[in-house]
DNA sequence: TAACCTGAGTTTGACATGTGAACTCAGACT
DNA sequence: AGTCTGAGTTCACATGTCAAACTCAGGTTA
């Protein structure tokens, strides 16, 4: 390896660091599960719990959090011929994860499922395929914003 | 809310999800500050402990485990003057979680730190800031590749 | 050569968290 | 009035976390 490269120190420190932040927030072994249920549109308790297998306990828990760190909030809705029930969607903060889901997801992809992918993103204007990445100035016109994109599910 | 968004159940089974199966590996409380210390060119047992503040024995169990996903590899290196050690660094599928380290930094800057960043992300060649973002299929040549991209400091 | 220092762990034992099963409680249905 | 369902809470036990003490190998000092 090259030994030039080697540091004592990381550059930035803890607090400094907002991916350092992040983790502290998302990094357990459920909250990001139950983010990505929130992103597929799967709002009610028990849902969450058959979808994913987590604990009545740890999901209470886990809710609890998310909604005092503004992630999720917890709404009134009714389905129609049902009861008005309460559920939990995302707010702006939790949406914003969108690119963090995607990152995670398109490595998962590569790195534990052989390259399949259950999805794909599209722009919901032109059906075109998108993808994550990082790109210049010049081009930053071309990013897609939340709004515009949309998940397919493949097959 | 609107009510037609909501399902019942994810669309994609937990075991066909890569999102999933990345979460079950990153999803820990210290692993994603682990992978941090190494994206940033910590590679001491004892340097990743003092930076982060991890207890001895979740390290080693952590870096045990990263070594066997692959993750992490363990190599021999030598400093100018000093003997040779051993340290922890980052192989292909660990380098290529670049976007999702660079995803929850961009949210935790925005979310957890009013903003603040304290490194920008640089075209290697011609030092052009890079963003992070969704684009289309015709601007797909415009991605930069791990190899071309800088990760400076600012001030 | 012996004593010491440092890095990289392992062991220990108290404490915290996670877990599944059983319990609660409120609103709607019969 | 009794039952069902959704959304939790409580319990008792297994697992994980933590700081501090211990180990062990190489290199340094006396």
């Amino acid at each position: 390896m090259r030994a030039n490269k080697i540091k004592r120190r990381a550059p930035v420190k803890l607090c400094d660091c907002g991916m350092a932040a992040a983790t502290q927030i998302l990094s357990d072994k459920w909250t990001l599960l139950i983010i990505r249920e929130a992103f597929y549109g799967v709002v009610r308790f028990d849902d969450i719990r058959k979808d994913i297998g987590i604990p009545k306990a740890v999901l209470s828990n886990r809710l609890k959090k998310l909604v005092e760190q503004g992630i999720l909030q917890k709404v009134t809705y009714q389905l129609e011929g049902e009861r008005t029930r309460s559920g939990y969607v995302l707010t702006g903060k939790g949406r914003d994860l969108t690119l963090v889901f995607v990152a995670m997801m398109d490595w998962g992809n590569k790195h534990c499922l052989d390259g399949k992918s259950a999805v794909t993103i599209l722009d919901k204007n032109d059906l075109q395929t998108l993808k994550l990445g990082l790109i210049g100035e010049k081009d930053f016109a071309q990013i897609r914003g939340l709004e515009d994109i949309h998940i397919r599910l493949k097959l």
